[in-house]
Order: structure tokens, then C-alpha cells, then sequence
DNA sequence: CCGTATCCACAAGGATACTG
DNA sequence: CAGTATCCTTGTGGATACGG
């Protein structure tokens, strides 16, 4: 009689599996890249230092709850460096550091791609949505 | 006097960059990659043709539900081929299309990146949260 | 074996209002 | 100007059970 039956030793193999997955160097990348107005910030900060002004206005579509979550989220994992003037009213500017720097070749990697595959994809969505609507 | 208040000139350009950034290639690219299982899928794909329980087992962190929607939408996007043997049981197999070896490059990128600087990000965000909780 | 359907929990994202 | 707090809606992903 074994100590564990089958659908425990499943269940392990699962959370060990989604631990693994959350460890992934990989997919954390994804994970942050994936989110909603990552790619956007990136894109505008890599025009240069950028007030949070300038940003919003550049991020129109962004709430202002969402922008600044997606800037702390890229400052503490390094990739975006705030500084605060304490003029009055306070001025606060946004760029990029070196390690934020090193991740725009793999984002240009993606705009790349994008570019010169993304109408594949658009014929290939006609082309399923068709059988699946016939 | 206006006919449009400021408000509203403000929601209408709130409006119009969620649409642009929803057709962005660029983003479009980042939300598929960015779903919780498509990296690990097309790592999977890319060692070879793989069963649909092959995939379960490679993916044992994914709920049933979740695979299919991912192969679903990896294969709508024409990244993914499935084809169907018709034995008893069924046997259903995966592969990748000449468009998601595209892709592969791309991944890599962020692999390659990832196994790079990931310990930067550790570093960055120990410093962040020291920060914090000071 | 492969997939679907149903129901459900939680996290992501947003609207609005308010503070230094 | 920059940011926080609150409340709310939606979407993503998961558990479970069932069907071809």
C-alpha cells in the first residue's frame, strides 16, 4: 500500500511545478513584460528622462493608479530610477538605469518581430475564426 | 466657448490611446508572451512535436482548462498547428508552424536576458524593499 | 485520451476623490 | 505636480465534473 495515492503524487507534481514556474528567471521577465503599460514607459523613457507630467500625457490611456504602480514596480526591480526636486511643486523625474537599458535590445527584439510578422497572425485569426464560424 | 470641456478632450484622448495601444503589433506581442503559460509551451513545442498529454505532463503546473486555451490561442494566432489522428483514443498532437519558430528568437532574447541580469533585479528589489521597510 | 462546461476565487486594472 | 486611498468592475486562471 503506497503512502501516497496517485491524485496526491499529482497535486505535488503540480505545486512543485508552479513554484518552479514562479522561480523561472524566464517567465518573471514575461511576467513583467506581459504587463499592460510596461512596454509603454519603457518606450518613452528610453526618449529620455521624463517628468511623471510627461509621462501621464504621454500615457494618456493609463490611469494615474496604473502609472504610478507600473513605475514603482519598475523601480524596485531596478529598471527605472526616480528622483525628486523639491521645488515647490515638487518635480519628479523618471529615467531609465543601466539595467532598464540592457532590457531595450530585447524589447526592440519583440517591436521587431512584431513589425514584420503581426499580419501573419491577423491572417491566421481570419483564417481559424472562419472555420470556427462555418 | 468650447464644445468640447477639458474633461471630456481628456477622456476622448484616454480613449483613443487604449485603442492604439490595443492594435499596437508591439503590445499585442507582449500580452500573448506575456500569458501565464505560453513561454513554457513553446519551449516545450520547440524540442518537438508533443501529444497533448506529453504537454500535460511538461506542464503538470497547468489546469486542463488552461493548456487547451493556450494551445486554443497559440493556434488561432497561427503559431501552434494541431492535427488529430482519429485512432481509438484519439491522438492529438502539437507543433510548432513555421511562424512560431519565428518567435523563437525572440524568447530566446528574453532567456538569454533573464539568465543575464536576473540577479540584478534580486539585488534591486532587496534594496527597494530595505528601503521600504525601514 | 482529449476536450468542454460550470462555477468560483482572486488579482489586475480603473474611476473618483482627496492630500502634501 | 505627484501621489494615495477607496471602491468597484472585469478578466484571468483554477477546481471539478462530465462527454465524445
Amino acid at each position: 500500500m503506497p503512502t501516497r495515492t496517485s491524485a496526491q503524487r499529482r497535486e505535488e507534481a503540480r505545486d512543485a511545478h508552479r513554484e518552479a514556474v514562479e522561480l523561472c528567471p524566464t517567465n518573471r521577465v514575461l511576467d513583467r513584460l506581459g504587463d499592460k503599460w510596461v512596454g509603454l514607459v519603457l518606450v518613452e523613457l528610453e526618449k529620455g528622462r521624463r517628468r511623471h507630467s510627461d509621462l501621464a500625457r504621454a500615457l494618456a490611456g493609463a490611469s494615474q493608479k496604473m502609472l504610478t504602480q507600473t513605475l514603482r514596480d519598475l523601480e524596485r526591480d531596478g529598471f527605472v530610477s526616480r528622483s525628486v526636486t523639491p521645488s515647490v511643486p515638487v518635480r519628479v523625474d523618471y529615467a531609465l538605469t543601466p539595467l532598464g537599458e540592457s532590457l531595450l535590445p530585447v524589447l526592440h527584439a519583440v517591436t521587431r518581430w512584431a513589425g514584420q510578422h503581426i499580419d501573419q497572425v491577423d491572417a491566421a485569426r481570419e483564417t481559424y475564426d472562419r472555420g470556427a464560424t462555418d
